[in-house]
DNA sequence: TCATACCGGGG
DNA sequence: GTGTACGGTATGA
């Protein structure tokens, strides 16, 4: 370790407590900062000399003895430059007391070189030069960073969110927002009628009520996708100035930003909105963040990530987004609630996931919001290593086009299919990474080697960060701070491998060094696939950075620990192996197409042939009851399950919702009609049998095939449209990932005393399979043979990897026409059929 | 039927 | 200024 990688890695002046940096082109800037002793408030003006770096001096020669080089010392009126060590092609630091001095003789003498006018630095070669955001000038210049002696909990920090008649700002308008301030106490303030002038008087409120309590941050979920945005219009459209941040000019400023909101005028163009002194944090960031390594939310709406990360509070209420407005004239108390709920979750939502983007913020010369939204390679890694270069006062690379070599990717191999027992899961943590610290693999255009510097030392202060958070007591600040920044040295060491591998995006990029890491890759799980092998076990499937395999009976876990240990101790020292998972048994159905059997715990099924959102329920229902049977080697009960399923057609004791699919309209009815002769499609044929000849693309119905060849519509009990907010229940996709298995289902009570009653009476609605609400007159006229020839030639055929062709037949035989197939299945098993052995030599 | 394109959020 | 990956659904050859 050395002083200058702490510089590269953490910047090098202390300047304690700054909450935020606005700069300006002038060469003027503030900071704000808090005393991390007793929390106060100051504003620093100060002056900065803009800079930017070029390839060339030559556009500069035409200002004479007014370009001087730095030693000689800034003047009124000068431009200086410093010319950088090295073979970088951006060799030229220089700077200006005002930045627009500096683009104005650039521009004038590019333009005399070239014979035409330039407006703008975007119209010369990029390759030419490298300019930062004024705020990123300063704290690269200064080697200062945000938040030195801060936790996050000393941060200001407001909630704010709009609840409006709708989505579209040009129409909608605002009817209530709610405030959560730093101390936790929440004020909903309300339009006081349906006039724009009350629309006006509101948002003035709310401008009033932010600079009263002045917060460092403001947040909320979607906040730079909807909030900002929809208030930047209505305040536009009613003519009241938006000043949110701490100067009294200018307001909102917008900036490009890839994942902004359409610019209002041009929707080409996407922009973010900034305001000096506040940062601006968006939720929604945090949570994609949080969910690209974790990779377990049900999804990424406020409601079921507080849910699924257990923010949401008993007595949440939840109102459905398009009947917020109606509720409120009804009922204004839940609306009240609603978004008081909206505000609080987003303060916790904030805190739980807001604590990388805090992290980074001590190491990268960038604003704490910039941090939160962006990506870790380009938004990180990138000014990490301009900072490290201007540091050491070496020249930059240009970005690199590409070669045109294409970027190799990772292995997979399918081992085996049909089912397995006693299944193990190992699998190397952060494969790629470990990779390049331990080859030494790193840009070719990386003289200093500061991105593998800035690897090794990440990886250090993440496993120190881990250690302290475990010694820290849960829920207190240090053990906050210690996750946060072991969660965003993880994000930024994982980003290393894609920083190599994306060319035109990133300074330092080299695809060669990526390749290479992924053939190390592919190395490395062809040595794990063989030496487990090896050692008595049979592959399964094998994908990146892990393998599932199957040991023998005899085998203890004890034993399974065993062999992933010998196995780890052949890898490389900084690769390390580790037992990831046990399972009683696996399907193997095809590459990223299995179901596992856990010893404990409810069936998990990866993969589109297992997971559908159109498959019919019963469809669905039927593969859940017979996976369990199959993985525990109990065919006579798989046809059990099938039979019964058979049965429960037969017999119309399905609800007509369980056999029928849910599939969106995606032809206009003329473009349907013109098609009609050449081929019918049920779905639409449903909607002209309803009655329905007017549609829009996109709707979602649910449709069947009922008797007489006849498509139908299934119409639905209001408030069952799947759009989740307002029944929670029955929208969390999580509950489908980690699917629990009933063992007696509706639809095997088919056989019970319930499957002779017809229709369930009028206005007693029952329940399907996936437990939605039923139509109070259910028809039933589904077309039996249609249906059951669907479940045996889609859904059981999702088990036929796991039979012989004998017993396959036998099990799925029609039981009207039985006697050709019949046999005892007693004594049947599933099977595992080998495939033919990938080549596993190293890539 | 199988491969490619598009989406993920907010009221 | 610059996306990410991933798994799922929707769409077209």
């Amino acid at each position: 370790m050395t002083a200058i990688e702490d510089d590269w890695l953490w910047g090098w002046d202390p300047t304690p407590g700054i909450v935020s940096v606005w700069a300006e082109p002038s060469g003027r800037a503030f900071v704000w900062r808090r005393n991390p002793a007793d929390g106060r408030l100051v504003r620093d003006d100060v002056r900065y000399r803009p800079w930017l770096v070029l390839a060339d001096l030559a556009d500069l020669a035409h200002l004479g003895a007014r370009l001087v080089a730095e030693r000689s010392g800034a003047a009124p009126g000068r431009v200086t430059y410093r010319e950088l060590a090295g073979p970088g092609a951006l060799r030229y630091l220089v700077r200006a007391d005002d930045m627009r001095t500096l683009i104005t003789a650039i521009l004038a003498g590019a333009s005399r070189r070239l014979g035409r006018p330039l407006g703008h630095l975007r119209d010369l070669p990029a390759d030419q030069l490298l300019v930062l955001p004024p705020e990123e000038q300063y704290l690269v210049a200064t080697g200062r960073t945000y938040f030195r002696g801060l936790g996050f909990d000393d941060l200001r920090r407001v909630q704010i969110d709009l609840e409006t008649t709708g989505l579209d700002a040009a129409r909608d308008r605002i009817f209530l927002v709610a405030l959560r301030g730093p101390d936790g106490t929440t004020e909903l303030l309300e339009a006081r009628g349906d006039r724009p002038s009350d629309e006006a008087e509101l948002v003035a409120r709310v401008v009033e009520q932010v600079r009263a309590a002045d917060p460092d941050v403001i947040e909320n979920h979607n906040l730079h996708g909807f909030d900002l945005p929809f208030l930047a219009q209505r305040a536009r459209i009613l003519g009241v100035p938006l000043v949110l941040g701490r100067l009294a000019q200018p307001g909102l400023v917008p900036r490009p930003a890839r994942r902004g909101a359409p610019a209002p005028g041009n929707p080409l163009r996407r922009i973010r909105y900034t305001c000096p002194g506040r940062e601006l944090i968006d939720t929604l960031d945090a949570v994609r963040r949080h969910d690209f390594a974790a990779r377990d939310l049900p999804g990424h709406g406020l409601k079921a990530v507080a849910r699924h990360l257990g923010l949401a509070a008993a007595d949440r209420e939840y109102v459905r987004g398009s009947d917020i407005h109606d509720v409120y004239r009804r009922d204004p108390a839940r609306v009240r609630r609603y978004a008081a709920g909206d505000v609080a979750e987003v303060a916790g939502l904030a805190r739980l996931l807001g604590g990388a983007a805090f992290a980074l913020a001590g190491m990268a010369p960038r604003r704490y919001e910039r941090l939160a939204d962006a990506g870790p390679a380009t938004g990180v890694l990138d000014p990490l290593l301009v900072r490290a270069y201007l540091r050491s006062g070496a020249a930059l690379p240009t970005h690199q086009a590409g070669d045109g070599t294409p970027h190799s990717g990772a292995a997979l191999h399918l081992f085996a299919a049909g089912v397995a027992h006693r299944v193990v899961k190992a699998d190397v943590a952060s494969l790629y990474p470990s990779l390049m610290r331990e080859y030494r693999i790193g840009p070719a255009s990386d003289r200093l080697g500061v991105l593998l510097a800035i690897v090794d030392r990440l990886v250090e202060h993440r496993l120190a960060a881990k250690a302290r958070g475990r010694a820290a007591p849960p829920g207190s600040p240090e053990r906050h701070a210690a996750e946060a920044m072991s969660a965003a040295m993880k994000l930024v060491v994982n980003s290393a491998y894609g920083y190599l591998g994306a060319p035109g995006l990133t300074r330092f990029a080299d695809v060669h060094a990526a390749n290479e890491v992924t053939r190390r890759g592919r190395a490395v799980l062809a040595l794990l696939c063989r030496e487990l092998a090896a050692r008595g076990t049979t592959l399964l499937e094998a994908d990146t950075d892990g393998v599932y395999f199957a040991v023998p009976q005899a085998w203890s876990p004890a034993d399974e620990r065993r062999v992933v240990a010998e196995v780890a101790a052949l890898l490389p020292a900084r690769v390390q192996l580790e037992l990831e998972g046990r399972y009683a048994a696996m399907l193997s159905h095809e590459p990223k197409n299995y179901a596992l059997l856990p010893y404990d715990g409810p069936l998990v099924l990866r993969g589109v042939a297992f997971r559908s959102s159109r498959a019919e329920p019963f469809g669905e229902a039927f593969l859940r009851r017979a996976l369990i049977p199959l993985l525990r080697g109990d065919l006579a009960a798989v046809q059990d399950v099938y039979l019964t399923t058979v049965a429960a057609l037969r017999r119309r004791a399905l609800p007509t919702r369980d056999v029928a699919a849910r599939v969106r309209l995606t032809k206009r009815p003329d473009e349907y009609l013109a098609t009609r002769d050449a081929r019918r499609e049920l779905p639409y044929e449903a909607m002209l049998a309803a009655g329905r000849t007017a549609w829009t693309t996109g709707e979602r119905v649910r449709v069947y095939r009922a008797t007489r060849g006849r498509s139908r519509l299934l119409v639905e009990p209001e408030d069952d449209d799947g759009d989740g907010d307002a029944a929670p229940e029955l929208d969390d996709r999580d509950a489908d990932a980690d699917i629990a298995v009933p063992e007696q289902h509706p639809a095997g009570a088919a056989t019970g005393p319930r499957a002779q009653a017809p229709a369930p009476p009028r206005g007693s609605p029952t329940r399907s399979i996936d437990g939605a609400a039923q139509p109070a007159d259910d028809p039933r006229d589904y077309d039996i043979e249609h249906y059951v020839r669907l479940l045996r030639d889609t859904y059981a055929a999702r088990l036929s990897r796991a039979l012989t062709a004998e017993d396959y037949a036998a099990i799925f035989a029609d039981p009207e026409q039985p006697s050709l197939f019949a046999r005892p299945l007693g004594d049947a098993r599933p099977i595992l059929t080998p495939l033919a052995a990938p080549q596993l030599d190293a890539g």
